[in-house]
DNA sequence: CAATCATTGCAACATTGTTGCGTTTATTTA
DNA sequence: TAAATAAACGCAACAATGTTGCAATGATTG
């Protein structure tokens, strides 16, 4: 109960800072997300909502569109073609890789993992981002 | 055309050396992804089919599916949802790192970036694979 | 309180891939 | 070469994930 309201009011301070209205969906969508240390899926978040609160799928899609556009969380791809999500700590604002286990399909940040080093590209190529996942088994499964 | 041939050939023979029966599907598709040096996608690979070779989107899947299984070709996950196919020559059959263009989504692979260092995980995790995709801009869009 | 416009809910759509099943065909066997 | 067999195929239906258009709602401001 009071995590839970803590962390409440913690994302609710978070989204009037982003300039952005300040809706219950919104709060209560980055409250799942700053109380789960693993990434996860849409589907994953929408059960973690309470069941007071009823939230159309295409709202949620665009509540996380907006909050990962304001920095407050992001987003990890990965191979079953579903975006996983994560609140953004102060870790977490530069590039990071991520674990995922191949049975369970949890998805972790490895933050001590650097991975800002140079990767040798053919020329005539840019580099902008690297996206690394290590995959594997998590404690649990192994 | 001689070039056509000769891939072609090339494909059967792998094709009939991996002891699966051989078909003008089969066959067709390994020569598109041996003709290919980026990785491509079903669509793309439905495009460079031969108009008068009928095949079915899910044949399509299903031989990719058993030439990814024979080790004749491997498939690289993207952040948009799609597979991408490429035929496997020897500088494959290691881990490889990919590199994807953010604004024409090309895919080629990074042959010469060693990615076989040892990537330190919290305790009692084991590392399987790793999956590294570069993003940036291809020398035709940069 | 009223006005405004960002946000929401709903229906429809899009994309990519999978499953079940009856039919065809590549290969083996006679 | 002809028949038998199991693998491969085509089709229809389904599944999962995400997107778009638009009218209704509601958070914020004055
Ligand atoms: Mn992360
Ligand atoms: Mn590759
Ligand atoms: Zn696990
Ligand atoms: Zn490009």
């Amino acid at each position: 109960m009071f995590m839970f309201n803590k962390l409440h009011r913690t994302a609710e301070e978070l989204i009037r800072h982003s300039g952005g209205r300040v809706t219950v969906g919104r709060i209560r969508i980055l409250s799942v997300l700053l109380a789960e240390q693993q990434a996860i899926t849409h589907r994953e978040i929408e059960q973690r909502l309470p069941q007071t609160l009823q939230l159309d799928r295409v709202t949620l899609y665009r509540a996380l569109e907006w909050l990962a556009d304001k920095n407050l969380i992001h987003k990890v791809t990965s191979d079953d073609r579903a975006w996983r999500y994560h609140a953004n700590r102060e870790l977490h604002t530069h590039q990071h890789a991520h674990f995922k286990c191949t049975r369970c399909a949890q998805m972790i940040c490895l933050d001590d993992l650097p991975i800002e080093r140079s990767w040798p590209l053919p020329a005539g190529y840019r580099f902008q981002e690297i996206e690394l996942t290590v995959k594997g088994l998590c404690a649990d499964c192994s």
